[in-house]
DNA sequence: ATGGTGGATGCTCCA
């Protein structure tokens, strides 16, 4: 089975980009983030003609917003909120047996202080609510969890360790609580299984620089990560960088991952 | 030290 989570930044802006992913890798399932769409205005159709016969969405206007869509029967769609907001940021859905969680983080604003900067406060609370919830499923089911973590949490994860340990995505707080929840159910990074952690490997590249090949200022923010029964099961992982390069491009690039059958 | 771009929206917020 074949897993592909991309934050498109604007579902409907980035369709010929989807359909290209799904002409060139064949994704069995794709989570997206920051889907930017209420649900009656999604582009089901367009999906459905990839051969996406199964979509969950959880979108509002504007702002966030996830959505699963599979090849295979999606059972026990649910969503979650968090921090008492809902604000369409984690879908829940089972496939094949295998619990998917499509996540997206709250970036944090600039300020890497959560005395001054209330989207940094928020995004270090959604981060320990959602480790105390995962502390509580059962580790031993076979989870997928995959989305734009908004943390890059090795030092090869960034352009820069030492430039970014003040910026927000990779300060030692984030890095910190991002490892906290890896821990809470035994989380296993699907792709530094396959890319070493040696290796620099990032998924986001700032829309602000003014050649991001060039100046490769990039970082990992968006992640696949898989529960102990499935490491044994895990095939291969790429990230898909060149998307970045498409037009009109979204600032996040596809992360794919392979899951062997039973 | 600063500003740089892109998306949705509606005269600004968010990333």
């Amino acid at each position: 089975m074949r897993l592909v989570t991309w934050n498109v930044n604007s579902i409907r802006l980035r369709l010929d980009g989807l359909r290209r992913i799904n002409e060139e890798w064949r994704p069995d399932l794709v989570c997206l983030q920051e889907t930017k769409v209420a649900d009656p205005l999604f582009p089901r159709e367009a999906l459905a003609e990839m051969g996406f016969a199964h979509l969950a969405v959880l979108g509002q206007k504007g702002y966030n917003g996830v959505a699963i869509a599979s090849r295979l029967p999606l059972d026990d769609v649910h969503s979650r909120s968090w921090c008492g907001r809902d604000d369409c940021r984690h879908l829940i859905a089972t496939v094949g047996g295998i619990d998917v969680h499509c996540l997206y983080v709250p970036a944090g604003g600039d300020l890497p202080d959560p005395e001054v900067n209330d989207k940094f406060a928020h995004k270090l609370a959604f981060l320990e609510e959602v480790t105390a919830w995962f502390a509580t499923v059962d580790p031993a089911r076979p989870m997928v969890l995959m989305g734009d973590l908004n943390v890059a949490p090795l030092e090869t994860d960034v352009w820069s360790h030492k430039q970014m340990l003040k910026v927000v995505s990779h300060t030692p707080v984030e890095t910190g609580r991002l490892a906290a929840l890896q821990a809470s159910a035994g989380w296993i990074d699907a792709v530094r299984q396959f890319i070493p952690p040696e290796e620099r490997l990032y998924t986001w590249w700032s829309y602000r620089a003014a050649d991001w090949q060039a100046s490769n200022r990039g970082r990992r923010l968006d992640h696949v990560w898989v529960s102990r029964p499935l490491a044994p099961r895990l095939a291969s992982a790429q990230v898909v960088r060149q998307t970045r390069g498409w037009q009109p491009p979204s600032d996040h690039v596809p992360v794919i991952v392979d899951i062997r059958p039973i």
